[in-house]
DNA sequence: AAAAGTCAGTTGTTTTTACAACAACAATTA
DNA sequence: TAATTGTTGTTGTAAAAACAACTGACTTTT
């Protein structure tokens, strides 16, 4: 497990925490790293989920496969990637996803219980992981609840004029850069590409606001 | 204090805490219980937040005001519901919400700072205050995903069988009922109303499933 | 029992969106 | 430099969705 100590150490779950550390805080945990071959199922969907998981080689995906059988990717997962830890924290019953190996894989599972329970020998470190555990769940929370605002907007200019709002009101300032390029800035709003291309033409010509490729303007009144 | 006990022990922050130890843990957590008058401000957009607030009494609203001053009402708090935590325990440093009393309130803020360090006396409360921070943060992000799972589907059709799907799934059934009125499907799905009624009767006629009012019956192949 | 209210389904119309195809331009690579 | 690839904007068309208005069934209120 040794070897993986770098993957692990970038995981966000593990911050703060010194390579010294590691070692012991794996034993302490029973982290257990378990090796899949390409198409293995890490977890099932169904069943319930008591782990999370940390990709240390190869990668998983994140599934959900609906009624008729239709599967869709909702996740991959990189080496120091995190997987499963809102479910087993929530204490899903039956998972709604499965996560499946990509490619041969090696993943390092950690009971959760384990992760919130103090260990007889008091280790401090449980309070610092459960610490990061939190944060990166309000972070994700965060970043849920505001791509939510956005797309629950009916129309392709409402999605647009929310999310460039927001992204306005985080710089403090009405000109500002965006991190996407059209297909991605489509995708995230989830709409078609050239209709947001061409509803964000209309805005422009209305001059709500002006922009040049990911640099964008709004505008108060027409001026 | 003391009369709102009751409120604040419905609380999910408080779950397994008793009458008699809620005390002693308020004043270890210094919080602090603050009056509001109709109109006014919690928190402020803008502003960083480093508590997390529960309505004592009254309300509360959680708004969103974007470029152009257009507000949104994004939740409604009220008495033993707790607002502000992801965004403290985030570190958000520009609170993209505010939070408006929107009648004659009282609110407990606790410094987030406080649940998470372990007070000199060591109270043994604050783990499981973390804890059950944990939990409905987790059971936030599980909701908050699996509503994305069907909101980022691109038509009507795929956002209704991709909810039934996960309902059914969720119950292992094939029939079952949801929690849910038309309009409130809607509104949770983000669609029209009786664009939504519509297609559930095409795809009732089409054989892929049938319901009456709230009970459905989902259906593989035409049979 | 009548009246009013709620809820779901239906229809027709208008508006919006997706989709497909293409042109202009930029960036990258050979 | 030429060729290739990627990105963005534009257009036309077909499909889908929103919107508005109305019906009928059922509940609750008066």
């Amino acid at each position: 497990m040794e070897k993986h100590f770098e993957i692990i150490n970038q995981c966000p779950l593990f911050r703060g925490i010194t390579d010294s550390d590691l070692s012991t805080l794996l034993k302490c945990l029973s982290a257990s790293e378990r090796r899949y071959v390409k198409g293995d199922i890490v977890f099932m969907t169904g069943e319930p989920v008591t782990s999370v998981g940390i990709v240390l080689s190869g990668g998983v995906h994140v599934v959900q496969e609906d009624f008729w059988g239709n599967r869709t990717i909702l996740a991959n997962v990189r080496p120091s990637g995190l997987f499963g830890e809102a479910h087993s924290c929530a204490g899903t019953e039956k998972l709604p996803i499965s996560v499946i190996a990509v490619e041969n894989s090696t993943v390092l599972l950690i009971d959760f219980k384990r992760i919130i329970t103090s260990c007889p020998s008091a280790c401090s470190f449980h309070t610092g992981l459960i610490l990061n555990m939190l944060r990166i769940m309000a972070k994700k929370n965060v970043f849920l609840t505001q791509k939510m605002e956005h797309i629950t907007r009916k129309s392709t200019r409402e999605k647009l004029l929310s999310y460039l709002s927001a992204e306005a009101q985080e710089r403090g300032t009405s000109k500002f850069e965006i991190p996407f390029n059209r297909q991605e800035l489509a995708d995230y709003l989830a709409v078609d590409r050239s209709a947001m291309s061409n509803e964000l033409s209309k805005m422009q010509n209305e001059g709500l606001l002006s922009y040049e490729r990911n640099r964008f303007n709004l505008k108060l009144e027409e001026n």
